[in-house]
RNA sequence: GCCCAUGUAGCUCAGUCGGUAGAGCACUUCCUUGGUAAGGAAGAGGUCAACGGUUCAAUUCCGUUCAUGGGCUCCA
């Protein structure tokens, strides 16, 4: 027959199988790198004899996304054969592959331990060692049914009869066989780069009522050397890790006695916020927002009205003062809806776009708590707009047009997620309908693709997430538009329209930077502490070079704080080199060098936060470069701003 | 909330097979006045997370709580 192997046209015989055509088709380098084969949409083994149905055969290498999957899976399985060779009582479960690696569940009587998973990498190489052939089988439901029900493998007699198919297929090697739809590589020979690197536990099916299971974790590529990389890349994101460098940088702490998830913002992690805050509240002015602000606690009544006493009561701190209940808010929109309920308003009003720097309190679980980027007590940019109907369209886009000129700022790339209706939530079908379109219509128009989250939704109304993605490619939830039909309802709020009669507005909850802790965390990682001149909390430090230039930099310091600059002097009896080391471990974006011959010439020796050395400017000159660079990311946007 | 691990000086960590503790950095003082990533010396600093139990004796063993870390589930 004849078939399009990875381009060529060639002919083999009836009942060869890809291995086969693809032998004859890529050189020797190219099979050896070779894990499985594609045609048309589906993946299949290498050993799989080539249907009659397949005209056209591509090959997947190992380096490619869809090799590594396959890579990573095949580990899985070996990893479990380790597993059941080691402890022979462990009942196995599932192992797919994940980014970046693998993992795989069992059932065991006690917790696995560090000594354990070397014990079972050591295993695992012996079996990629002895380069056993996987094996598919095709049998029905019943004959694998048997097969796993006399080891005693539970959990995979239950995923068979889930299933409810006629046939399944199962893979062997070695003396291990598991219940699987592949496809995998051909030889455990092939997987040549892999590292367990943690244990964990895990719900059976991710059901918290159901058996706590141990899940061990892999990582495993294509090539010793990618393998390297990876744990190389782990190791950056360990250095950049927010919660290790807010401590070497002073920027903000926990305190035990506090309490979880409460931050302590220290002077510098504080002024960086507070210009973040500084520079969102003037963008607002500039979009037609208006700043308001409600209390911290509201009466309990009032959260029984919106609904968040039922559907969200387990998250909230309640507190009851002469007899009186009060709900601490994890929102802002009762004390907006309310605001806007004060009096009556025209449909020439609308739309009201209410922002406030709302501190909001979320009794978030214990386990999930996580250094700045989930907390209990955070500030949310949080908006509300109420608006007409005809307006809806127009506010979502302005909303993620606001959202894009913010992420540009930073440097972050970001995709869109809609979320549609929960199990648990309150309103029509046809407001959830009308508000989910109205999300879709928004990104339709600025051209954004986006994913959708089936029953993600919030519980008064469906939403489009923003997932912003950081220097290490990871993603972060930040912003979301949220639309509500339902709250307006429940506050009776309404507008009085052209036609003198009373109508319902419509809500729309946002956030652009989400909850500013969050983001912080997420920006300290970004940039790895190193923030942009126009965010730092120390723009210049001034080092003297002996207690004989302290004059000088007293008035450079003084020069440089009257234009605006933050700027601080470091006049302490060490050497240089000393300061400059301190200087950049403290991610100074400027070092100002004054000795005899600055004080002399009356200006300062520039040297950068990179290293480079600027050599001598004039103190004028120094103040324009630093206003400059923090200018800088502004520029693409045609936007200007200063902290002053 | 669940599973596992961890909690010793401001930070990073040693240590005590049960007899109340140590280093480096940081801090204070002194010497040193040194030109681009750590000059030297001395000093001070700890209820060994908290509370209970076992014991002649607990930082060490056991229990509970709190906090932190890695996951699960959940979220800005």
């Amino acid at each position: 027959m004849q078939l399009s192997v990875a381009g060529q046209q060639i002919s083999v015989e009836a009942g060869a199988t890809f291995a086969d055509a693809f032998k004859q088709a890529l050189s020797n380098k190219q099979y050896k790198n070779l894990v499985v084969a594609r045609c048309g949409e589906s993946l299949l083994d290498l050993t799989t004899a080539i249907p009659a149905d397949c005209a056209a055969v591509e090959p997947v290498f190992a380096d490619s996304p869809e090799g590594l999957v396959v890579i990573r899976h095949s580990t899985a399985h070996v990893m479990a054969e380790a597993v059941k060779k080691l402890f022979p009582t462990a009942k196995v479960t599932i192992g797919p592959s994940v980014d970046n690696g693998f993992y795989y569940d069992f059932d065991y009587e006690r917790p696995f331990t560090p000594e354990d998973l070397e014990a079972i990498e050591a295993e695992m190489l012996r079996i990629v060692g002895a380069d056993k052939a996987f094996a598919r089988q095709e049998l029905t439901s019943a004959e694998a049914r048997a097969h796993f029900d006399a080891d005693g493998e539970k959990y995979k007699v239950e995923l068979i009869d889930d299933l409810g198919v006629e046939q399944v297929s199962t893979y062997t090697q070695g003396g291990f066989t598991d219940l699987c739809r592949g496809p995998h590589v051909p030889r455990t020979g092939l997987l040549k780069a892999f590292k367990l690197t943690t244990v964990a536990g895990a719900y059976w099916r991710g059901d918290e009522k159901n058996p706590q299971l141990q899940r061990i974790y892999g990582t495993a590529w294509a090539t010793p050397k990618d393998l390297k990389v990876y744990l190389e890349r782990l190791e950056e994101a360990k250095k950049r890790d927010h919660r290790k460098l807010g401590t070497q940088l002073d920027l903000f702490s926990f305190h035990e006695d506090v309490g979880g998830g409460m931050v302590l913002w220290h002077p510098k992690g504080a002024l960086t916020r507070a210009i973040l805050e500084d520079f969102e509240r003037k963008e607002h002015l500039k979009r037609g927002y208006q700043f308001v602000q409600g209390p911290l606690i509201l009466r309990r009544e009032l959260w029984e009205k919106s609904g968040h006493y039922d559907n969200y009561r387990e998250n909230m701190y309640f507190t009851e003062i002469d007899e009186q209940a009060y709900g601490i808010k994890p929102m802002n929109c009762l004390s907006h809806m309310l605001i806007f309920k004060s009096r009556l308003r025209s449909y020439r009003d609308l739309p009201q776009r209410y922002f406030e720097h709302g501190v909001v309190h979320r009794h978030e679980k214990s386990g999930v708590l996580h250094g700045l980027l989930r907390v209990r007590s955070f500030t949310q940019d949080d908006a509300h707009i109420l608006c007409r109907p005809d307006q809806l369209r127009e506010e979502i886009i302005g909303v993620v047009k606001f959202v894009r000129d913010v992420m540009d700022i930073f440097g972050f790339n970001f995709e869109a997620e809609i979320s549609t209706r929960p199990e648990k939530s309150i309103g029509s079908d046809e407001d959830w309908d009308r508000a989910t379109d109205a999300l879709k219509d928004a990104l339709e128009h600025m051209d954004m693709p986006y994913a959708i989250n089936a029953g993600d939704g919030a519980f008064y109304g469906p939403k489009i997430d923003i997932k912003i993605k950081d220097a290490l490619d990871r993603s972060w939830q930040c912003a979301t538009v949220q639309c509500d039909f339902t709250l307006p309802e429940r506050f009776e709020l309404s507008y009085i329209g052209e036609d003198g009669n009373k109508h319902r507005p419509v809500m729309l909850h946002r956030v652009i930077l989400g909850s500013i802790e969050r983001f912080m965390g997420v920006l300290i990682e970004h940039f790895a502490g190193a923030f942009p001149v126009w965010l730092a909390p120390t723009q210049a430090r001034i080092l003297t070079v002996t207690d004989a230039q302290n004059g000088h930099a007293e008035k450079v310091l003084r020069f440089l704080q009257e234009k605006g600059i933050r700027a601080e002097a470091d006049v302490r009896n060490e050497k240089l080199g000393y300061k400059v080391r301190e200087a950049q471990l403290d991610r100074i974006p400027y070092m100002l060098i004054v000795g005899d011959k600055e004080v002399e010439a009356d200006g300062v020796n520039v040297r950068v936060r990179g290293g480079a050395d600027v050599g001598f400017v004039s103190l004028s000159g120094v103040a324009q470069i630093i206003l400059d660079a923090a200018h800088e990311p502004f520029k693409r946007g045609g936007m200007s701003y200063s902290f002053s």
